[in-house]
RNA sequence: GGAUCGGUAGUUCAGUUGGUUAGAAUGCCGCCCUGUCACGGCGGAGGUCGCGGGUUCGAGUCCCGUCCGGUCCGCCA
């Protein structure tokens, strides 16, 4: 036996008792003829006593950090206890021990707040999976891992797993590819989601289907995104999107409840797309601070909802100042930062170099500071008086102390660029806290958009997606043939809305799905809007249309990106601390040094290489 | 595909206007130390300044190229 107790469990009950540890060296302090160790493991640090005589035998055979260690001894009662550590009353005093294996000098020190950079610790990530810090995040996804398990199968939910090796079908990322020996010049794809799968679960009737699965996707990288990851898919039967929408804010109510023990009892908000444009100019708002932004000028068609007010607005406080750069813009919105109006003209050049940046895209910032005694101060003082100046203020519900900020342009770029402001400002005011947790469905997404290099419709979320009930007409009837690609928006398909919502928390899209389309003739309709004609359809997709012949039933789904949950959940930006063996920026695990050529025998057996080359 | 920041000791970083022998902290090694727990004290080793080219009397520093890493845009149904 190797061991009778962990490292973290012993307190001042054991005192007395002859127990042995094994675990890695973490630190050795030495005074002359006494020597302290700090033994680690999985549970935690106890410190290790070695007295007079044990210390002769440490110096024949000295101890380094990291070495393995497995020693016994008597607990004691310490005189100067440590109340940092829950194992900080007690200390083990040796009375044997072995040296299991020793340990080179690690490249960083084993630590919460270690020296090593990201790029090292990644190269040697088996030694970072030894820090706390690490671990913590470890054992943070795996709680959230056998929560959702645990609230699923108490609804009645059936975790069945769906193949890996699948058929490519290039809607959407692009597929990682794999060879097939026996089958030469033809591959397999890995799958982006179980999406058609979990669909044709649903067609044989396993009515409620989850699983926690791997996805892969070609596509580049980001803090919080890798090619491979996790999620948490779902799909049931006779479900309307209510039905969905109740049953998975459940699950991320139980979560947050399981994970960090917060009672979210609020009902969660629930805004369309069309509301999230038009009030964060962003279908993913973080909702955990106001700042609404003001929408001054607009497309008519891009805010049907709001179009009352086109044109009246713009009109009344903008027009006939004679102001080029807001007469020809396509969009004018405003955001109102609430308590900084004395900002400095360094600050306020700042943000216009920030606007300006070729991220964002700007041409410029306008700026009106609503002084706290009333007065107002802008950018555009030369176009408008102080009453227009402050008709726009009121518009913008600024308040006196506040800086409207303003940007205009072309709809689409103007409207992230002050979604992207709006977050800016957020952080710089220390709005976005990472222990506040708001949860927010955004629904009625658009069914398609336009692909304007590619010069046809592609499905928002998915082609499995349905439209409105009341929009399947409009579908139907319309060709989606578009003369002038420019005015897409324009085209009666733009207007279609979909059945398909996502799970937002704190400005993070934690969660997407849809109701599906069931039905063979509407399935073949979709295909058909985006550019797929019959042949083409039955080859990618016959197996599905196919099945929807043999009573596929009314279903609808969604699918929780892990990784991101887990790591919002723990409070970070990036993912990648939530994930044992991460991969870099450029889709490398620089531990394995992957990917890597092959064999020239393996590219020959896989028929990739012929052996006359 | 594009933008941007970075690459200097094992590690994390500093390095002024281009100027003598490239520094600090930490880690590592040695000696001292019986109550430390970020132990302490003394001493020591440790550098192809990512790589290649250029400008210059002289380059860690300036220029060009290239490789690697971070962040972002495009992309991610």
């Amino acid at each position: 036996m190797y061991r009778t107790h962990t490292c973290g469990e012993l307190r001042s009950i054991h005192s007395g008792q002859t127990i042995t540890l094994a675990g890695w060296v973490q630190t050795i302090r030495k005074f002359g003829s006494i020597t302290f160790v700090d033994m680690r493991d999985r549970y935690g640090i106890t410190q290790l006593l070695f007295g007079e005589e044990l210390n002769q035998v440490l110096e024949a055979s000295p101890l380094g950090r990291e070495y393995v260690l497995q020693a016994t001894g008597l607990v004691e009662e310490r005189t100067n206890k440590n109340s940092n550590i829950p194992t900080g009353d007690v200390e083990l005093k040796i009375t044997s021990f072995k040296i299991l294996n020793k340990s080179i000098t690690p490249p960083f020190t084993i630590q919460d707040d270690t020296d090593g950079g990201d790029d090292i610790r990644m190269k040697y990530r088996f030694l970072d999976l030894r820090r706390n810090a690490v671990k913590k995040n470890l054992e943070l996804r795996y709680a959230v891992n056998r929560s959702a398990r645990n609230y699923l199968h108490e609804n009645k939910f059936m975790d069945i797993e769906t193949p890996f090796l699948i058929k490519s079908t290039p809607e959407g990322a692009r597929d990682f590819v794999v060879p097939s020996r026996m089958n030469p010049g033809q591959f397999y794809a890995l799958p982006q989601s179980p999406q058609t799968f979990k669909q044709l679960l649903m067609v044989s009737g396993y009515d409620r289907y989850y699983q926690v699965v791997k996805c892969f996707r070609d596509e580049d990288l980001r803090a919080d995104r890798q090619p491979e990851f996790t999620q948490i898919d779902c799909e049931m039967c006779f479900v309307e999107q209510e039905d969905i929408l109740n049953m998975f804010e459940g699950l991320v109510k139980c979560i947050f409840k399981d994970v960090k023990n917060i009672d979210y009892t609020d009902t969660v908000q629930r805004i369309t797309w069309e509301e999230a444009m038009w009030n964060y100019g962003n279908d993913k708002p973080d909702i955990r601070f106001e700042l609404k932004i003001c929408n001054l000028k607009f497309p008519a068609h891009a805010f049907p909802a709001y179009n009352e007010s086109n044109g009246k607005l713009f009109n009344s406080l903008l027009g006939g100042a004679d102001f080029k750069v807001f007469d020809e813009a396509e969009t004018i919105v405003a955001i109102a930062i609430p308590g900084c109006s004395e900002y400095s003209r360094k600050q306020t050049d700042e943000l216009t170099e920030w606007v300006k940046r070729p991220q964002i895209g700007m041409k410029g910032l306008a700026f009106i500071k609503c002084n706290t005694d009333g007065s107002f101060k802008s950018s555009i003082d030369k176009f408008y008086s102080e009453e227009k100046l402050k008709a726009i203020a009121t518009t913008a519900n600024a308040k006196p102390g506040d800086l409207i900020l303003i940007v205009s342009g072309a709809e689409e770029r103007t409207r992230k660029a002050i979604s992207d402001l709006r977050m800016y400002m957020a952080d710089k005011l220390g709005l976005r806290k990472s222990d506040d947790f708001r949860l927010l469905w955004v629904l009625d997404f658009p069914l398609f958009e336009y692909d304007e290099e590619g010069n046809r419709w592609v499905a928002r979320h998915h082609p499995f997606t349905s439209p409105k009930p009341l929009q399947i007409e409009t579908m139907i009837n319309n060709n989606p043939a578009i003369e002038n690609a420019a005015d897409y928006l324009k085209h009666p398909y733009a207007t279609i809305k979909a059945n398909a919502y996502d799970m937002v928390l704190n400005g993070n899209e934690i969660g997407g799905g849809s109701i599906r389309i069931f039905q063979r003739e509407l399935q073949e309709k979709m295909f058909a809007a985006l550019g797929m004609d019959a042949t083409e359809q039955q080859h990618k997709f016959g197996f599905l249309l196919g099945a929807f012949e043999y009573g596929a039933p009314p279903h609808g789904g969604i699918a929780f990106g892990f990784d991101r949950l887990c790591a919002i959940l723990g409070g970070s930006e990036s993912i990648r601390d939530f994930i044992a063996f991460p991969k870099n920026n450029s889709g490398r695990d620089v531990m394995l040094d992957a990917p890597a050529t092959i064999d020239e025998k393996q590219l020959i057996e896989l028929q990739i290489k012929s052996t006359a080359d």
